[in-house]
DNA sequence: CGCGTGATTGAAAAGCATCAACCCAAGTGG
DNA sequence: CCACTTGGGTTGATGCTTTTCAATCACGCG
C-alpha cells in the first residue's frame, strides 16, 4: 500500500491517519498473468482494484475491433474507481507484465469518501490528473503529426517516472511491444517502427528491448511541444494549504 | 441556478436540501460575448465559472497553433471545477454564442465539498462523466475513419441532448462552424466538409444552417460503432440507492 | 532444430492535408 | 439602395502521410 501512500502524499498532502485507514481499507491481494484483463468493459464489480506491482493499461476496441489505449497503470494507480460511483466499466483494463492488485469493496470507498472528505479530495484529484492526462493525449492525437505523437508519448512517461524517483537519468523501461505503442498513439504498428525508426536517427530517442533513452531530454520536449505544466506534478503553495489543513 | 440542479438530479440523485446550499454559493453572474476567452491556459484563478446560457468549449493549442477541443460545455456545465482543486488552468475555455456564467468562489466549492460529502460525490461524478467521454473522444480519434467519425460525434451529442429532454426528434442545433468540428475532430475544416457531404448524400447525417438532423437515428448510431453506455446517462438502480441516501 | 512472437522493410493504395479558388448570405457604410 | 466587405461553406487539384498487405528477419524457447 505504500506507493498508494506516496503518491496521494506527494499529490495531495495527504496526512498520515488518513493514510491509516486508507492501508485498512484493502482486503485481500490478487495476481493477474500477463495478458489477461483485470477488468472488463461491461462489468458492474462490486470491488475497485488497485495496482501494487506491474504493468497495465486502460483501453477499449471499437466494433471493428481495433484497440485504443487511454492509459498506462503504474503501481499506486486505481484501476477503477469510477466504476465506486458509476458503477460499471465502460473500457476494460489489461496486464502487461504479471500484476500484484489490491482489492478494495467498493462499499469500503464510498463510506470512506463519505466519512473522510480529505481522502475523497486526494482521490478526486488523482482523477482530474488523469483527465487533464487525457485531454493531453487528444491533443496529442488530434493534432500532431506520428514521430511527434511518439516523442511527446515518451517525454510524458518520463516526467511521470522521473517524478516518483529515478533510477537512470535519461532512460526507463518501457515493457510493451511496439503494436501497444500503436495502439496508444492511434497509428498502425508498422508507422510506428518506421518513426521510431526516424526519431532514433534524428539522435532524439531510442527504443530498443524495452528501455526507451533519451540522449538529451530537454531537446526531445522541445521538438515534441512538450510541456509537463498538465500533469500537475508540483501542485502550487496556496492549494497545499488549503488541502493539509495548513499545519 | 436550475440547469445545474437539473443536472445533479438525475445524473447523482442529489436532494433539495443540497441544492440549496449549492444555490447560495453563486456570487455574481457575468456576461461573456461570442468568441471571447472565459478562462485561460495558465491562469491560476480564484474563482469557478458555472455556464447558466450559451455555447461554450474546452480547448487547447499546440506550439505550432493547432487546436484541439476536448469538450462542448451546455448550461449546467462547470467550466473548471478542478481549478478549485488542482489549481491552475491546463487549457482554455471559449464561447461561441454569448454566455450568462456564474460565478463562485474557489473556497467556497472546498469548504462546500468539505461539509457536504453529497455535494463533493455529485460534483466529481459529473467529473467521472466527463472523463468517460473523453476517453471516447480519444478511441473515436485514434481508431475511427473520418466519416464515422464525425458520425459518432453527432450520436452522442444528439443523446446528452435528448436525455435532457428534446424538443425535435431527430434533430438539433449545434452552433458551431466546420472549422472548429474540424478541431474537435482531429481532421482539416476541408476533410470535414467533405465527410459531411458524403454522409449526407448516404442520408445519414445533415449539417445545414447550424442545424444537425439525423433521419433514422438507429441507423445512424449502427453506422457510427455508438454506444452510448459511456455517458452513463440512467445510473443502475444500485448505485442510486447509496447515492440518495437510499429513502 | 523448429516454432512463435515481435521487429523490420518494401511496395502499392488509400486517406487526408494543403493550397487556391470561388460561392453565398449577411452585414455595413456611402 | 447598392457596392463592398467578411466569415463561412464548397470544390478541384496536388502531394504528403499513413495504412495495408506481404515478406523477411531476429531471437528466445521447448
Amino acid at each position: 500500500m505504500e506507493v498508494l501512500a506516496r503518491k496521494l502524499q506527494t499529490l495531495a498532502g495527504i496526512r498520515d491517519v488518513d493514510l491509516a485507514v486508507l492501508s485498512a481499507a484493502s482486503s485481500d491481494v490478487r495476481t493477474i498473468e500477463p495478458g489477461e484483463d483485470i477488468i472488463s468493459e461491461g462489468e458492474n464489480p462490486e470491488t475497485v482494484f488497485l495496482v501494487l506491482s506491474g504493468f497495465a493499461f486502460r483501453y477499449k476496441l471499437t466494433e471493428e475491433g481495433d484497440r485504443q489505449v487511454f492509459a498506462y497503470l503504474l503501481p499506486g494507480d486505481f484501476c477503477d474507481l469510477h466504476v465506486a460511483l458509476l458503477g460499471r466499466m465502460d473500457h476494460s483494463i489489461g496486464t502487461i507484465s504479471p500484476c500484484r492488485i489490491a482489492v478494495i469493496s467498493r462499499q469500503t470507498i464510498i463510506t470512506l469518501t463519505e466519512e473522510h472528505p480529505r481522502i475523497a479530495r486526494a482521490l478526486w484529484l488523482c482523477n482530474l490528473v488523469d483527465g487533464a492526462t487525457l485531454r493531453e493525449w487528444l491533443l496529442n492525437i488530434g493534432r500532431r503529426p506520428a514521430h511527434q505523437r511518439l516523442a511527446h508519448l515518451f517525454c510524458e512517461i518520463y516526467a511521470r517516472i522521473a517524478a516518483v524517483g529515478l533510477t537512470t537519468p535519461g532512460s526507463f523501461s518501457l515493457p510493451i511491444p511496439q503494436a501497444v505503442l500503436a495502439d496508444t498513439v492511434g497509428m498502425s504498428d508498422v508507422h510506428v517502427n518506421r518513426s521510431l525508426r526516424v526519431l532514433r536517427e534524428a539522435g532524439l530517442v531510442t527504443f530498443r528491448k524495452q528501455i526507451v533513452s533519451i540522449p538529451n531530454v530537454p531537446e526531445l520536449e522541445s521538438y515534441a511541444g512538450f510541456d509537463p505544466a498538465y500533469l500537475h506534478l508540483r501542485p502550487p503553495e496556496d492549494r497545499l494549504a488549503f488541502e493539509t489543513g495548513a499545519d
